[in-house]
DNA sequence: CAGATAATGAGAATCATACTCGAAACGCCG
DNA sequence: CGGCGTTTCGAGTATGATTCTCATTATCTG
């Protein structure tokens, strides 16, 4: 579980990173380092906004998070439940849904076939109206 | 051809916006506003960087450039042919390729169709290594 | 438990990007 | 073609997210 994947690629399992790691996860929504620190200042009061950055930063790495772009240069995480997944983010409730991968796996190989292309990472996320907002929204 | 599309929306054709618009098209790479600066600067002297920050959103919102991710925050730009391409971008030397698009259109529809969802738009870039990079990479 | 090393917290530094404002350029219209 | 209202420019400054610094503290290894 988490600390099992904390502590991939050497790295140590501190109190912080499984606050960060937990947070995040309880999040269902695409959520920047800034208001995760909001958020747990009230439990964790010394938490360090660095810190956060910084266990965000190793989530990412650890494939146990993704980094979603928020407009103004603005970078959001989502907690992946397994590694590499792509995502349906919400543009007006922020919520994010994960995109069923078989959908994708075609893609990839026709990148690989018909380009003579090696592809290491990709970002492939989709932004718009989840079908509770566009209810919403229709109803106005 | 250009002037058409930089006045698109009720913009201006201005010196510098067709300036960069042509700077941007003519390199085959992912292109950031401060190396387009500095390339523009011998021929260009005036021509200020918040200028080009302002020339290169506008492409993107004529749907003349899209803007990609280099790793440290930055953004780097690339001119489309047509609209809304996707690319595949050689993280070693950073030219960029464009999808072929008809690999993409089955997902758009399953993600419509599977998911409860409207798109409005994607970000969806590959990453890696081209093949002449990955030849080069081997050969070491 | 001790030592080696990695991580933290707090603040300051960085750096891409956005804003400000007077001046210049564009496009429309007569 | 010249004037006018508006947009855009250029230069510098401001902004704000992210990263760095460094002394301190915590984690792992044996």
């Amino acid at each position: 579980m988490l600390a099992k994947r904390i502590t991939s690629r050497g790295r140590r399992l501190t109190k912080q990173r499984v606050i960060v790691a937990q947070a995040l996860a309880a999040e269902r929504q695409a959520t920047s380092a800034q208001e995760l620190h909001q958020r747990l200042h009230r439990g964790h009061p010394r938490l360090g906004l660095a810190t956060i950055y910084r266990a965000l930063e190793a989530q990412v790495e650890a494939g146990m998070a993704t980094r979603l772009e928020r407009p103004g240069h603005v970078s959001a995480y989502v907690a992946c439940v397994s590694e590499h997944h792509h995502h349906l983010v919400c543009t007006s409730c922020q919520r994010v849904e994960d995109v069923d991968e078989t959908i994708l796996r075609p893609v990839l190989r026709g990148i690989r076939d018909r380009h003579d292309f090696q592809v290491d990472h990709e970002r492939l996320d989709f932004y718009g109206l989840c079908a509770r907002c566009r209810r919403e929204q229709a109803a106005l």
